[in-house]
DNA sequence: GAATAATAATGATAAAATTTAATATTCTAA
DNA sequence: TTAGAATATTAAATTTTATCATTATTATTC
């Protein structure tokens, strides 16, 4: 079997000439390095050099395994240069799974800054899953989930990545803009436009509607985040958004933000991963650079 | 240092999913493939498999590891196989040189025989030297040279390829036709054809000619044997050949053969070698070949 | 052409690495 | 929950590899 140090070898006498200084250059005594060229001629059968005096000069078989370790080292070396770049974390595929409308644009807000800091990281954003992100992150077609749904599961753990209000939007001339803060009786009398998600998962009903026995007067479900402004705009509707996702679309307060009940609704967001995962650097940069770009920029 | 072995586990494992099976394809205990991939996995410090329960998956690490073993161990393999064939003499570059015109003319008679017997032998038949072909030999620009002259000189060796009489050629209706032996004095009376060597090559002078203080009336330098036999014919003069070339080129017995002296002038064409590739198989083939193959066809 | 410096080969021995064997632990499925 | 199967751990034995000291060879220089 030819080993990996058999290539360096032939290598080393081809490039410094003498057996003592291509010794050296091996880092091995000159006795050792006699030793093994003579071992390894003697178990591939074959003459790999011919011995001319003091010199050696390589034979057609040597010749041979030269060309083999031109061709084969430098795709050892730079496979171990890249292993180093992945065990310092400076070279992966981060594959982000996204579960709700808020995460991608907050994602879009951390993404640009994250992949300055990493170079070496490539980024899939996956919006799509068979079932759900979490069965995608333990399925391995993601490696960090961005979700507002922290659901305990073994293997799989969490961090929080930011902390926010969900406001009210509705246009600056409705009759709601004045309003302190929302009532459930005052949504009862509001279309509300949400994102096609199961009810459920709508922070809005389950954490404010119900438990005051109420229900949004129509709901209406609307696929993209610039439509649902516009038709709020229009007044055909209400919509609920996190705090600093209003303040980006309302550069100019053509709609008015209303606080939801008496102390405001929150909502986080969370970066679920495998639980071997959670020591990976450039994951723990990502937890990083979000917490820290969130902060800054929204909220 | 990634290793061979390192190559082949990877490879194993992916092939036979548990390490049980994957240590039995590799002809290794179980314990000893365990203790292989931890020491791996801890001196590149990057994990390689996940271990899920009792299965192991491939980090992004471990398949780029593997990727690399796929593209590495078909190279070595391959080259193993073809140094098992330099080894057992079927592979290999025999340079031929080639001396003098009869030597290049035996050799097309050999040269068929020994490559159906040889398939992977590569010839390359080289006639032209910068200095001599013993020169040539010595600076490995040749493998073996075919030659009629014994230089005895270290590190090379000779061996008989065959022996044979030389004869004079004239054409049928020559006045030396008739003749049952030449005498130099019948020669120096006749124009010489001659091959463009140096005069000191030529055994008719120096073994025939010269003892007897004698010279050829003309001497006259032919490029090709063709055109030899053609001015031989016109009896512009004649010419001296291998017996078994002039038989080959006188089936139609335009020519006359005779003896050169009484006992008639011999001639040996020698395989020199370099001392050390004696043993090489395929050229031990060759010189049998050539032995065997030139008795047969040619004397 | 002999002396000398440089280089390579050899043999004994020591160190390191690898494998094995025995055993413990963990995991999966009944 | 437990039995059975798979993996991990530990220490001992073996094999592989390296080093030292020495000898043999080669090339250079006077």
């Amino acid at each position: 079997m030819i080993e990996h140090s058999h290539l360096k070898i032939i290598q080393a006498l081809h490039a410094n000439g003498t057996l003592t200084e291509a010794a050296n250059a091996l880092c091995l005594s000159q006795p050792a390095l006699s030793h093994q060229i003579s071992y390894l001629e003697k178990k591939l059968g074959v003459a790999l050099w011919e011995r001319e005096g003091r010199s050696l000069r390589l034979t057609q078989a040597g010749t041979l395994l030269l060309d083999v370790a031109n061709q084969v080292l430098p795709v050892l070396s730079q496979a171990e240069k890249t292993l180093e770049a992945y065990s310092e974390g400076r070279q992966g595929i981060l594959r982000i799974g996204v579960e709700c409308y808020p995460c991608f644009e907050w994602l879009t807000g951390v993404i640009g800054q994250y992949m300055q800091q990493m170079p070496g990281i490539d980024i899939d954003i996956v919006q799509k899953f068979q079932f759900s992100g979490l069965e995608g992150l333990l399925n391995h077609h993601i490696d960090v989930l961005i979700t507002p749904d922290l659901v305990k599961k073994e293997k799989i753990e969490y961090e929080i990545l930011a902390e926010y209000q969900m406001v009210l939007l509705a246009a600056a001339s409705h009759p709601l803009a004045e309003s302190k803060q929302l009532t459930p009786e005052l949504l009862s009398k509001e279309t509300l436009l949400t994102f096609p998600v199961p009810l459920e998962r709508l922070d809005i009903l389950t954490h404010f509607m119900t438990p005051a026995h109420l229900e949004s007067a129509k709901l209406k479900q609307i696929e993209s985040l610039e439509i649902m402004l516009q038709m709020t705009a229009l007044q055909r509707g209400v919509c609920v958004l996190p705090e600093w996702l209003a303040d980006i679309k309302n550069k100019d307060l053509k709609f008015s933000k209303i606080r939801i009940g008496k102390k405001g609704l929150y909502q986080k967001l969370y970066l679920a991963m495998r639980e071997p995962d959670k020591t990976i650097p450039y994951i723990q940069q990502f937890i990083a650079v979000g917490q820290k770009t969130a902060k800054n920029s929204y909220i």
